[in-house]
DNA sequence: AAGTAAGCGAGACGGTACGTCTTGTCTTTAA
DNA sequence: TTAAAGACAAGACGTACCGTCTCGCTTACTT
């Protein structure tokens, strides 16, 4: 168990402000111009409050990011494989990877290359859902037929998300959505039954 | 232009003790956690040489990266481009991404999400020739005829690249050898010629 | 009149366990380094319920010092002035002058030095009635001839306890007995009646 | 030795405007009310300047004192013991136990309570000296005949001063100049040659 | 005896200052 | 004239206490 106070008598009210806080300012400013002061300030709370509740900056960002990542990615299934897959990472492309919430978001990643701690917290609170919820679809259309019996389905997973996080962590730019199509299709394309 | 000094007065000496002791420190304990005071301190040098002639840490560690990537990573070209590629992506492996180098480059990566200069700088130095050189060698293994004639270079190089830094900025596990060629394997199938 | 709730309801037990927490930590960290959160910890008390019935830390420890320090510096009058001084100023001494207890009763007159109401309180309290009863006593031996018709009383009082408080708070060291008892002589002899 | 950095290099308009902000702010605000934080702000220096060269405000706020009172308070000797004392005391008494400066004064040895280098420091620096030049002074007085032959100078010594910091530290009021006097003719009185 | 108002322990809260740390600039010293 | 050494202003860090507050619980007055 860990040492964080009773959870019972946290107050909702700073807690929000305080996520509320930690994503304006990081869509204003950028992540890494954001200290904890100016959330605190910000949120009208205390400093101390932040620290009992979060370990870092980083925390917080990423519990705000979870919270508004959350509901956004879920992952449909129509019965086609090739449209779920669109609709799930256009919603990714728009929500976490465009406009001010892609530097938060690449914030985020680059605070894990030296923070062991919230690396675990981002791959456990918000990579390995999707990537598990993915890796499932990917079966059921492979059980159905959609995809060779013997399709790798981590492999797809890496060649599905792998060029995105690439291209926004590199600065390469954004797929269109377009382009973003045309890679899913490609990428289904090599898993796909053989002809028969 | 600059307002860096004449650097035909440099210290060579100087110069490489920085590059050394960034290197030895970034691997020692981790990019986040080495300041340009202990940089400079490790080279026996002031930090005013250092900030005379780089702008930033981050800018010393890339330096001190494309020295050491420079050499390793060339592209081949032995007819074979499967096996090509293997032996390029095999060095970038074990060069960049593995061991206490992964942590270093991608502490630079991380950097360069709030640095703008820096993130344009690795693209200029490392990234930008390196993806121009895959680029090259595809189109002339799609001349050859061992892609499809109208293979999407482009995305096959997003493909190929994409996942290998995802998973290394994820924190998701880096590719063995074994499994790096199946990676480039697949790949190079989505764009393989259409039996005639 | 202050907001004090009703005293009736006042738990007794937390009253005692709060000023003989406070005595000792004061006696065992010294005045300056106890903090009412620690007073409460130690007292197994809350803090409301320590501001609830004192303003400041000061006030505690000063209502437990008038508590120790009361009975034991009452003034005897045996009708020997020197020998009444002795015995009052020599409980002085020992009571609050030296030991654990000074430093505790230092303290306390340290934050006297930024806390008016806490100055008042410590005069009228403890100081006034000492002063006044040091007054009445050399008034009496005035009277009965034991000192000049004419002798400053307030001048005496001063020059007796002037150079305790003077040791006491400049770090000077502390008299011993007999030296303290050669003090006494020596400003008695300065209000001594003119030789007839 | 002490860990203090090299002090050849000190910034004297540094330590000048420090010492001055020091004085400043306690005048202004008492010096229980004067933060670290505010004597860096006003004095355009950074706290870091400050904690390298001091280990505490009452440190900072001790030296500036010293310079004050540093030339102030030197002993004069006409030949008259009675004049001296009172030309000496007189200016203890205006230029420290007088006006805003009484307060930072009791503020310094308020803190010398709980700080114990603090309180070495104020004796070394401020109380020893003084103390040394009035002994000094009273056994030039006493060899002159002036005072008894066997007169206790340390006592003597006591007898002056203590009543002055009694009165300032337990906020009795402070002597005028005439009472002054009469003290000091009082103090001698107890001292005198005997009637020959 | 039941109802109710208060004091109580506990501890989270907004706030302020602490003393430390690192950044990037600027000054001094010695070669 | 250059570079080492390192002091400097600036400002965020994470911590410690302050004095206030909200919770349930207990206790003891009131009706």
């Amino acid at each position: 168990m860990t040492s964080t106070p009773n959870p019972q008598r946290r107050s909702e009210k700073s807690h929000r402000a305080t996520l509320a806080a930690a994503m304006d300012l990081c869509s204003e400013h950028g992540y890494g111009n954001v200290t904890v002061e100016a959330i605190a300030a910000r949120a009208g709370v205390s400093k101390k409050t932040i620290y009992r509740w979060w370990p870092t900056k980083g925390a917080v960002v990423l519990e705000a990011m979870v919270g508004i990542a959350g509901d956004a990615t879920q992952f449909p299934d129509t019965g086609d494989i090739t449209a779920d897959l669109c609709t799930q990472m256009t919603a990714v492309l728009d929500h976490v990877m465009t406009g001010p919430r892609a530097a938060v978001y690449a914030g985020i990643i680059a605070e894990t290359q030296h923070d062991a701690a919230l690396a675990r917290d981002l791959r456990t609170q918000l990579l390995a859902p999707r990537i598990a919820a993915a890796r499932d679809r990917l079966l059921v259309a492979r059980a159905h037929g959609q995809l060779a019996a013997d399709a790798d389905v981590d492999m797809a997973v890496d060649l599905l998300y792998g060029p995105l996080y690439y291209r926004l962590l590199l600065h390469l730019g954004t797929y269109s959505h377009d382009r973003l199509r045309s890679h899913i299709e490609r990428v289904l394309s090599a898993f796909a039954p053989s002809a028969a």
